[in-house]
DNA sequence: CCTCCCCGTTAGGAGCGCGTTAAGACGGCG
DNA sequence: CGCCGTCTTAACGCGCTCCTAACGGGGAGG
């Protein structure tokens, strides 16, 4: 899923983005400030950045010239000012595009797509190798003893929820969201049928599982 | 030197612009009206285009459109009009950024320094080769058994969404937003057609594919 | 020793997704 | 205005995935 990183520090414009954004589908992340928006930038990785330029600590241009030295994400800079000045200040140090307030909805959204369209594709996942077998997480595939294996798509949903976390528990609730949805959440029968179908597939011996672990109560660990 | 093709059908921004730009040591090329454009784009090869949306003979989108078709050089679209419709659609056809008149020239030429900016540096795309067809992706042809064949605009779109991501699965909604855009990604029906055209004109045997194969449920994978 | 959770396993039916075909709508071109 | 190619849409059969329920086992606690 896309995610977007909201600067601003006004709570009526990070609700109205908000709601906006994640109708169409998007994850939004909010940051109400310039030092809060650098470390998401850096931590969660988002793949388009709405920055306010009017934030409470640092200008944005600053916040700007700190992004872009870490990397590459596109950055669609929200200002009041109507301004040339700001506008090629901004667009110089490295905004991807500049949208003056008040702004429409639809409009905002056709320049994320048009940003997140333009963006470099950045570098595939590694795989996930044990001695049993090796997932591929960008081409959607799973190999065990040299052949090419089958899952479904929910056994692939789940198993890409545990194997991004190697080692970490993930709990039934997780697991859940992730390969059904919310409203799903309590059904943790499904689990113990979809797991038992990816031991069968992926353990050597099934009956004594070796890297999809259950966490009897919590929910289930991948140990690579 | 940095070419920029300036596409106005008015005498008075053409001058203007192109004073502005040469002041800045740009490469001018005109344009006045779309026809001469979509020409231009192919021939001249310049690194940005200024687009004036209100061509006399096609569309502003139009024009759009058959240059994206060819290559990625980034479009900034010059408008009078502040609707935001308009904007959208630009945007969404593959427009890089939208200025609305008036503007500053400022605030042009900082827009232009951005697009040219994050413009891909681009290599030649080698042709993807197979036991059974070979594709061109730069001439964008196919070839199979010697002879060309043709595929229709749709067809191409998919065929190259596909083997552009040779190995890795393709979600049906990639497939849909490349082939018809966004709006139409519950049409799943769409692809199954499509597929099946492609298969026949592609595959040594439509019945049992062998390199554009169906992951049920997820999308499609070509297998090179 | 008994009981209660929680987990693993199995099986079957419902419904979805895919491939295929064909007919009608649409648009470009002569 | 008529032709042709392309796109859209609907319908059908089939295989497979998903959901669901039921049963058995094992561990903890009383």
């Amino acid at each position: 899923m896309t995610r977007v990183l909201v600067v601003d520090d006004d709570p009526a414009i990070q609700r109205a983005l908000g709601i906006g954004l994640r109708a169409r589908g998007y994850e939004v992340l909010p940051a109400r400030d310039g030092r809060t928006a650098v470390q998401a930038c850096e931590q969660d990785e988002p793949d388009v950045v709405l920055l306010d330029l009017g934030l409470p600590d640092l200008s944005g241009v600053e916040v700007l010239r700190k992004v872009r030295a870490r990397n590459q994400v596109p950055v669609i800079v929200l200002s009041a000012r109507h301004g040339s000045d700001d506008k090629v200040e901004a667009l110089d140090v490295g905004a991807d595009d500049y949208v003056t307030k008040p702004f429409g909805m639809d409009e905002l959204l056709a320049r994320v797509r048009a940003a997140v369209r333009r963006a470099v594709p950045e570098e595939p996942p590694a795989p996930v190798v044990t001695d049993a077998f090796r997932v591929e997480l960008a081409a959607k595939q799973v190999f065990r003893d040299g052949g090419e294996l089958r899952l479904t798509p929910t056994e692939w949903r789940l198993l890409e929820a545990l194997v991004t976390r190697p080692g970490r528990l993930v709990t039934q609730r997780q697991l859940l969201m992730e390969g059904w949805g919310p409203g799903y959440v309590a059904e943790t029968n499904y689990l113990r049928v979809y797991l038992a179908g990816l031991r069968r597939k992926l353990e050597p011996d099934p009956s004594r599982p070796r890297y999809l672990i259950t966490e009897p109560g919590m929910g289930y660990r991948f140990v690579p």
